[in-house]
RNA sequence: GCCGAGGUGGCAGAAUGGUUAAUGCGACGGACUGCAGAUCCGUUUCCUGGGGGUUCGAUUCCCUCCCUCGGCUCCA
């Protein structure tokens, strides 16, 4: 199996992946808390992840990838009570259309996305066994705390050492805690929100044991890899480690942490809170989704991405449009005629070059999956295909179907060049032809007029027309 | 204050102890075109935050300073 080097936030290096049980990998990414709907910095996120694991998956890994929804924390509750709305139900309505836009973008690799408040029962049995083996505590008002002296492995993750941290440096200090870093496990209810029975009165869950609640269950005390943005290093992850650890006696809970950088809109983090977001659907209506993949992936995942606005995103759909033109002209042409088409053969250089190339886009992945190398691989790619655009109706299905390799490895692994003709397509296709007969008998006797009107009607209905040498190609406008 | 990640051309953004520091966008020039677009060719010499150190050689390794972003119990 393919040496495969992840940068890991607990080591601060890149190491060998090794999975605890080959050819099986557990991933657990921390997914949306979606009292609001989702942005450009999320989507940046779960694109990444949605990458990891199509490539450990072309690498002969079976992953099993759990992504979390955080549907009630005090944001939901707060946002819904605003609105007069439910917080299961508001939760549930941006899941929904978080769901749609991530369908759209192409992140198809999650297997599970598990809804916190249907693991109250793991929580509750993890709550408990953390109060009997004297980590946690109960409050006056039923609330059940986390004593993080008695985990003195705390802040490994983050190397933070308590005694340096500011308490109370954005949010305010808990008067029920013993330690002011001390987190809640178990929230005493609250009247008019929603709780659960538990032995110490109503209550709901804290947001970090939740993921380990749910974790325990689907992946176990110890998995491979868990991975979210950089924000929830600390203290998310850090509490996930302590209430795990604690719990279960197991160590260590995670493998390999990986953690994405940000977004960054108007020099600071994209972040609801900031209020400086981009809505995703917006973006990937304004762009298309392999345009708005194509600018995530054109960066480490683990640089911070400078989005600048009605540039970064416009410049990234120029760049992915013209590294995505030839292998929509091939799949075209393939599509229409079949992979077994007659034709010429291929200059036998480019052969081989397919298979090198594919190669090597498997070693940059390979490396801590850098995607934009790969990506530079795939310019080279598109820019040596040139000479055989003009001639590429006269390829053999063989021949065109070796040059549309390389696509088609982007097209798995970083879920490029995915789109889909129009559902109206073969219709478009018998007719289309016809049109581009009679604008050409137009310009042949000088009539412009009509050739432009021809161009242009077709323009309204999206498609869009290239005279070359050797003749009008058309294509669609839009691709999704 | 403490912890973490960074500072590379007009912009975005890779990589590397060693010939011209990728790639893309943009810009400029040219070819092609009825026009447009697309494509192709060429150009874009001056880019690795400051200062030390190690080295034959540093953008890369070490020290230090400055700056930016993030975290310090909301967050992808």
């Amino acid at each position: 199996m393919r040496r495969v080097l992840i940068y890991d936030t607990m080591s601060r290096e890149a190491r060998v992946f090794a999975p605890i049980a080959p050819p099986r990998v557990g991933l657990y990414v921390c997914g949306l808390t979606p009292y609001a709907p989702a942005h450009v910095g999320h989507g940046r996120t779960f694109v990444v992840f949605d990458v990891v694991v199509r490539a450990l998956r072309r690498w002969g890994y079976r992953v099993f990838y759990v992504q979390n929804v955080t549907n009630l924390d005090d944001k939901l509750i707060a946002r819904a009570a605003e609105e007069d709305d439910d917080p299961l139900q508001l939760a549930e309505r941006n899941f929904t259309a978080f769901r749609r836009s991530m369908t759209e973008l192409g992140v198809t690799s999650v297997d599970y996305y598990p809804f916190a408040t249907d693991y109250v029962p793991e929580i509750l049995l993890q709550v408990r066994a953390l109060v009997d083996r004297g980590y946690a505590y109960v409050a006056d008002d039923g609330s059940v705390y986390f004593e993080v002296a008695k985990f003195p492995a705390y802040g490994r993750l983050s190397g933070q050492k308590l005694s340096q941290l500011q308490p109370g440096a954005r949010v305010e200090v808990d008067a029920r805690k013993r330690a002011p870093e001390d987190f809640v496990i178990w929230k005493a209810a609250v009247p008019g929100e929603p709780s659960w029975e538990s032995p110490w009165g109503p209550g709901r869950p804290g947001w970090h044991i939740e993921d380990t609640a749910m974790t325990g269950r689907l992946l176990g005390a110890r998995y491979d890899l868990h991975g979210a943005g950089a924000d929830l290093i600390f203290p998310h992850h850090e509490s996930e480690i302590a209430l795990s650890e604690s719990a279960t006696g197991e160590a260590p809970m995670v493998n390999y942490w990986i953690h994405v950088a940000f977004v960054i809109f108007q020099g600071e983090k994209m972040s609801k809170s900031i209020g400086n977001v981009l809505d995703l659907q917006a973006a990937i209506d304004g762009v298309g989704p392999g345009a708005l993949r194509f600018y995530y992936l054109n960066a480490h995942y683990r640089s911070p991405l400078d989005l600048l606005p009605d540039r970064s995103l416009a410049e990234a759909k120029e760049a992915y449009d013209r590294l995505a033109q030839p292998a929509h002209r091939i799949e075209q042409i393939l599509a229409r005629d079949g992979a077994e088409r007659s034709g010429d053969p291929i200059p036998s250089e480019f052969a081989a070059a397919s298979d090198e190339l594919i190669d090597r886009l498997d070693d940059a992945m390979a490396d801590d999956f850098n995607s934009r190398e790969a990506i530079t691989l795939l310019f080279g790619w598109t820019r040596r295909l040139g000479e055989l655009l003009e001639g590429l109706d006269h390829l053999s299905g063989e021949g065109l179907t070796a040059l549309a390799e390389p696509y088609r490895w982007a097209q798995e692994v970083l879920g490029l060049f995915g789109e889909r003709a129009p559902a109206d397509a073969r219709d478009l296709e018998r007719v289309v032809p016809v049109l581009l007969a009679a604008r050409a008998r137009a310009r042949a006797r000088g009539d412009y007029a009509e050739a432009d009107r021809i161009r242009e009607e077709l323009g309204t209905a999206g498609i869009r027309l290239e005279d070359g040498t050797a003749g009008t190609r058309w294509s669609y406008a839009e691709p999704h």
